[in-house]
RNA sequence: CGGUGAUUAGCGCAGGCCGGUAGCGCAUCUGGUUUGGGACCAGAGGGUCGUAGGUUCGAAUCCUAUAUCACCGACCA
């Protein structure tokens, strides 16, 4: 046997006869063993040379007409009509052979640019002992979402939901010398976070496969190399896999590490929001962006402080509308959970005011970093207010506030402004800052706005929304300081290593494809990771053996050629199989009929266009192989060489 | 964790108020006619009505408990 490659990376192989047996085989290996790129030595092609198939007949198509009531996301739906997944639990998802197809096509696009930016894959286990999370922390720190069970000796364990504790430890016993950095390592493994509230599919589920990678460096300016690496390595994956995507300033929430981008798939689905500058590059989560300090000083006080009753109003909106005035005049009071200075203390924990302008929405993120601010963060309940302040949430003011008032920055502009008396049923009129508030704090606490000011200084902030599927970080020392992870450095002086940590949510990013690219029939995907390249559709095949001949032969060369097929052999009437196989989101499809035939031609369909072209019977397979690889070609050209 | 709703055939749902041993569409199976856009005719199979108690001669239906699921919110890499 003669090695060969997968067209997905160029295959080559002279002898056909060879090429025929070896591309079937590559098919299935990939499928089954994610073997891909690297050269296959006989041995292992014949070990694998069973079980090819790509017929409907002998295949699990099981495509649904309805989707199941319970999805809402355009992408959960087609998933299961598609025969892409179906659910086992909440949040649990079997991936079927079509599903998987896409799954593996992503991971392979994943290892061949990790691989160009040299890192080097391995794989840890799902399960993991509670001690390395109790060493970093994280076992306290992490909270329910962290799946905890004991084994027969009743001894601690976890399901993993990411591998920082693991990949540490690993790196403190295996890394000894600054002369084995820098390293950068990475796995494909499941991961199981007990979300909340598992919801569309698998663009939230609680059992999901993930990409994580972690560098190691001597220095921070190696870490900054590492980092920028992988930043290109992200964006020539999600390139790759013909994804309309940003790479935005994220926060680092409880990973941690300095800075951070975020690879935001944009979809109206999006459950993150993004913010970009119509003037410049700039683009950052919305959790992060900076709300810059207005501009214009603030308007002199020229009004007395003065009480207005406004029975009922525990709302700006309400309160804007008794009293005619706009949402912007009147200041939004919001208490929230403070840090007890002693954590002995058994009394009740002291409650912060965060002031808003009327019209504008807290940022949770930005509020949770304030200093004295008890993270996570927590409201105030109803009964904590009264409790502390004598009336309840609605009639909350920063006049004669008892405890600390931290005032957003366009909320510190607002002058003879609104806001609640501290009194059920009242509020105050004409009220301004230092004269009626002389003690109070100014911070970034809002959420940025379209239209606002964008923080680097170039133009208008413009938002929209994206989906996680990707997330890098520079950790510096954080785990390495945690977990002593030290090496010699060429003074023979042990030093904490310079890590950082990169995910990519393969599963999810499957959803986000779809999420992209779908249309009233069904899944369009780009051809990098469609999970057939090109289906085959006869009619009418039981009765017309020309038709059957072609098909069988066109089959044969283009599973030779390593394009991925599926023959859809079943005697079903042609108005399902166009439909079936629209749905499971192949590019194109040869329609083969007696119609054409006579003529000496055959149809190929283009999924995305719609578009349909007659062809000669003769050079349809042909075609379709030079199309085929030109389209992978056209996507897979746009990733950009690694910088050394 | 709070609010709302649901759980009846593989999927989507009706029946429930008014208790009498379960039905519709799709899917599946058989036979036939069909076959360039989800066909038609004839027949068939498939359900301890989420679970456990209770009321009753009798419970899918009424009562109690419980589990699971979903949506909205809170929360969250």
């Amino acid at each position: 046997m003669v090695p060969g490659t997968c067209l997905y990376h160029g295959f080559s192989c002279e002898d056909a006869q060879i090429r025929g047996e070896i591309a079937p085989l590559l098919y299935n290996a990939r499928i089954r063993h994610s073997v891909s790129r690297t050269q296959i030595p006989g041995g292992c092609i014949l070990f694998l040379s069973q079980g090819f198939n790509m017929r409907t007949s002998n295949y699990l198509l099981s495509t649904l007409k309805e989707s199941p009531a319970e999805a809402v996301l355009e992408s959960h739906k087609l998933m299961v009509r598609a025969g892409y997944i179906r659910k086992l639990a909440s949040g649990l998802y079997t991936w079927l052979p079509t599903g998987l197809a896409v799954l593996k096509k992503v991971e392979d696009i994943i290892r061949d640019e990790m691989a160009k930016a040299g890192c080097v894959e391995l794989l840890m286990p799902f399960v993991q002992p509670a001690d390395l999370w109790k060493e970093s922390g994280r076992w306290i720190h992490y909270g329910p979402e962290l799946c905890r069970f004991k084994d027969r000796h009743n001894v601690d364990f976890v399901l993993g939901p990411t591998h920082e504790e693991v990949i540490t430890a690993l790196a403190r016993n295996e890394i000894k010398s600054y002369k084995q950095l820098p390293l950068n390592l990475y796995h494909i493994q499941t991961k199981f976070r007990d979300e909340i509230r598992p919801r569309f599919g698998v663009m939230r589920a609680r059992e999901f496969i993930m990409k994580d990678g972690y560098s190691f460096d001597l220095t921070t300016e190696g870490l900054q190399k590492s980092y920028r690496k992988m930043y290109r390595a992200y964006s020539n994956i999600f390139t790759r896999l013909g994804l309309d995507f940003r790479a935005v300033q994220a926060d680092t929430g409880s990973i941690g590490g300095s800075s951070s981008h975020e690879f935001q798939v944009l979809a109206d689905a999006g459950e993150d929001v993004v913010a970009f500058a119509s003037e410049s590059d700039y683009a950052s989560n919305i959790e992060l962006t900076e709300c810059l300090e207005p501009k214009t000083p603030r308007a002199p006080a020229t009004k007395p402080m003065g009480t207005v009753p406004t029975p009922g109003c525990h709302t700006v909106d309400k309160v804007a509308n008794l009293l005619k005035v706009p949402a912007n005049t009147i200041a939004k009071t919001l208490v929230v959970v403070g840090e007890k200075k002693d954590p002995e203390d058994k009394g009740p924990a002291p409650l912060i005011a965060i002031v808003l302008c009327g019209n504008q929405t807290l940022n949770e993120v930005k509020c949770e970093k304030i200093e004295g601010v008890k993270a996570p963060l927590e409201f105030a309940t109803s009964d904590q207010i009264n409790a502390f302040l004598g009336c309840h949430p609605g009639s909350i003011g920063p006049v004669k506030f008892p405890g600390k008032i931290v005032v957003d920055r366009t909320a510190a502009h607002m002058a003879d402004f609104y806001c609640g008396a501290n009194r059920d049923g009242e509020h105050l009129s004409g009220v301004n800052w230092d004269r009626d508030v002389p003690e109070y704090t100014v911070a970034d606490v809002r959420n940025i706005e379209e239209g606002d000011p964008s923080p680097d200084g170039h133009g208008t902030i413009v938002l929209k929304r994206g989906i996680e599927v990707g997330h890098i970080f520079a950790l510096h020392t954080k785990y390495s300081d945690a977990m002593q992870c030290t090496v010699l450095n060429e003074e023979g002086k042990p030093v904490n290593m310079e890590m950082g940590c990169y995910g990519i949510g393969v599963t999810r990013v499957v959803a986000a494809a779809v999420e992209q690219h779908h249309d009233e029939n069904g899944i369009i995907m780009p051809e990098t990771i469609a999970p057939f390249n090109v289906t085959i559709v006869p009619m009418n095949m039981k009765k017309s053996e020309k038709v059957r001949d072609f098909c069988e032969k066109a089959y044969k060369e283009l599973t030779a050629a390593g394009i991925d097929v599926l023959f859809d052999d079943r005697s079903e009437r042609p108005g399902v199989m166009f439909a079936d196989m629209e749905l499971i989101g192949a590019p194109r499809m040869l329609v083969v009929g007696d119609r054409d035939l006579e003529k000496d031609q055959v149809e190929i369909r283009y999924r995305a266009s719609g578009e349909r072209k007659s062809v000669s019977a003769e050079t349809a397979v042909s075609e379709i192989i030079s199309e085929v690889k030109a389209a992978l070609g056209e996507l897979n050209s746009k990733a950009k060489p690694q910088e050394e």
